[in-house]
DNA sequence: CTTGACCTTCCAGTAGCGGGAATCTCTATG
DNA sequence: CATAGAGATTCCCGCTACTGGAAGGTCAAG
C-alpha cells in the first residue's frame, strides 16, 4: 500500500507518516520504484500512534507504548505507569489553564470595551494600583 | 541598569530579555562597553510582558497589547478584543484537555497495573474490540 | 506523448526560549 | 599591578512535532 492510501485510512497526513518513519516509529518496506510499501501491521501501528497522539501522549511516550504493545511479556503496570504520568501532566496543564482563564475572564468582564482608553486589563498588566486610589 | 538586575527585578531570565530585544519588544540603550542599559520604562515594559506571558498571551498578542498600552488614544475595545480571543483559545484548550483527561482516566482506572500483559489501555489504542466478545 | 496525480528527498520555518562556547569588562583583593 | 571571578556580549545549535514548498522521479489514462 502506498502512503496516500495509508494516509486516508489512518487520517494521518503523509508528511507525518514520513516523519514517523524518519524517527523510527515505523519501518515500511520499499518498492523498486523507491515508494514506501506499507503492510497491514504498519497501518495498524500508525493507527495506534494516531490514537495515542490524540490522547496527548508525547512521541516519546508513544515509542514506549508501542514497544510495550509489541512485547508479549509486558506488565500492564508499565503501561499504566506511562498513562498515569501523562494524566498527571494533563491535570497540571488543566490547573494552569484554569487559573489563567479565571483571571482573564475577570479582566475581560471588567473591561468596558468601548472607545475610551481606560482599561482594567492593561492596568492589571501594568500593575497600576489605580483602583486603590478611587 | 544591567541585564542581571533587570532579570532579578522582573523575574525574567536574561536569555529571555535578550530575546525580547531581538524581536523588538524592548529597546534598551547601550553603554560604551556594549552592555545593555535599561531605563525604568524598559523594566516596566518587561514586567508587563512577563505578566502578559504568564496569562498565556502569545508574543504576538503581547506586541499588540504593548502597543495599545503605549497608545494614549487607544480604545479599550481593542484590548478587550485581544483578551477575549485569547480567552476563547484557552477555553478550546481546556475542552480538549478535559476530553483527553476523561478518556485517559477511564483507561487508567480500568488497567490492573500488575505483572500480567493484559491491558485495556493498549487494547483501546490498538482498537481491539475484545470487550465486545466477552 | 503528454498530462496530472502521486511519490521521492531535502531544506526551511514554526514558538519561545535554553544550553553552552568563546570572548570581553568590571570589580575586588593580595 | 596582576589576577580571579562574576557578569556581560554574540553566536549557533537544540528542543516538539510537525508543516510547507521546491525540484524532481513514477505511473496510469487518454
Amino acid at each position: 500500500m502506498n502512503i496516500g492510501d495509508v494516509s486516508q485510512r489512518t487520517g494521518l497526513p503523509a508528511k507525518t507518516i514520513r516523519y514517523y518513519e524518519e524517527i523510527g516509529l515505523v519501518r515500511p518496506l520499499r518498492g523498486e520504484n523507491g515508494y514506501r510499501q506499507f503492510r497491514e501491521r504498519d497501518v495498524h501501528k500508525l493507527g495506534f500512534l494516531g490514537r495515542a497522539r490524540s490522547l496527548g501522549f508525547s512521541i516519546d511516550d508513544c515509542r514506549g507504548l508501542l514497544a510495550l504493545y509489541e512485547d508479549e511479556g509486558r506488565a500492564s503496570a508499565d503501561v499504566r505507569h506511562i498513562a498515569k504520568a501523562h494524566l498527571e501532566k494533563i491535570d497540571g496543564k488543566l490547573a494552569e489553564l484554569s487559573a489563567m482563564r479565571a483571571t482573564l475572564a475577570h479582566l475581560v468582564e471588567a473591561c468596558a470595551g468601548d472607545h475610551r482608553p481606560d482599561c482594567p486589563i492593561l492596568a492589571d498588566l501594568a500593575l497600576e494600583d489605580d483602583k486603590a486610589e478611587t
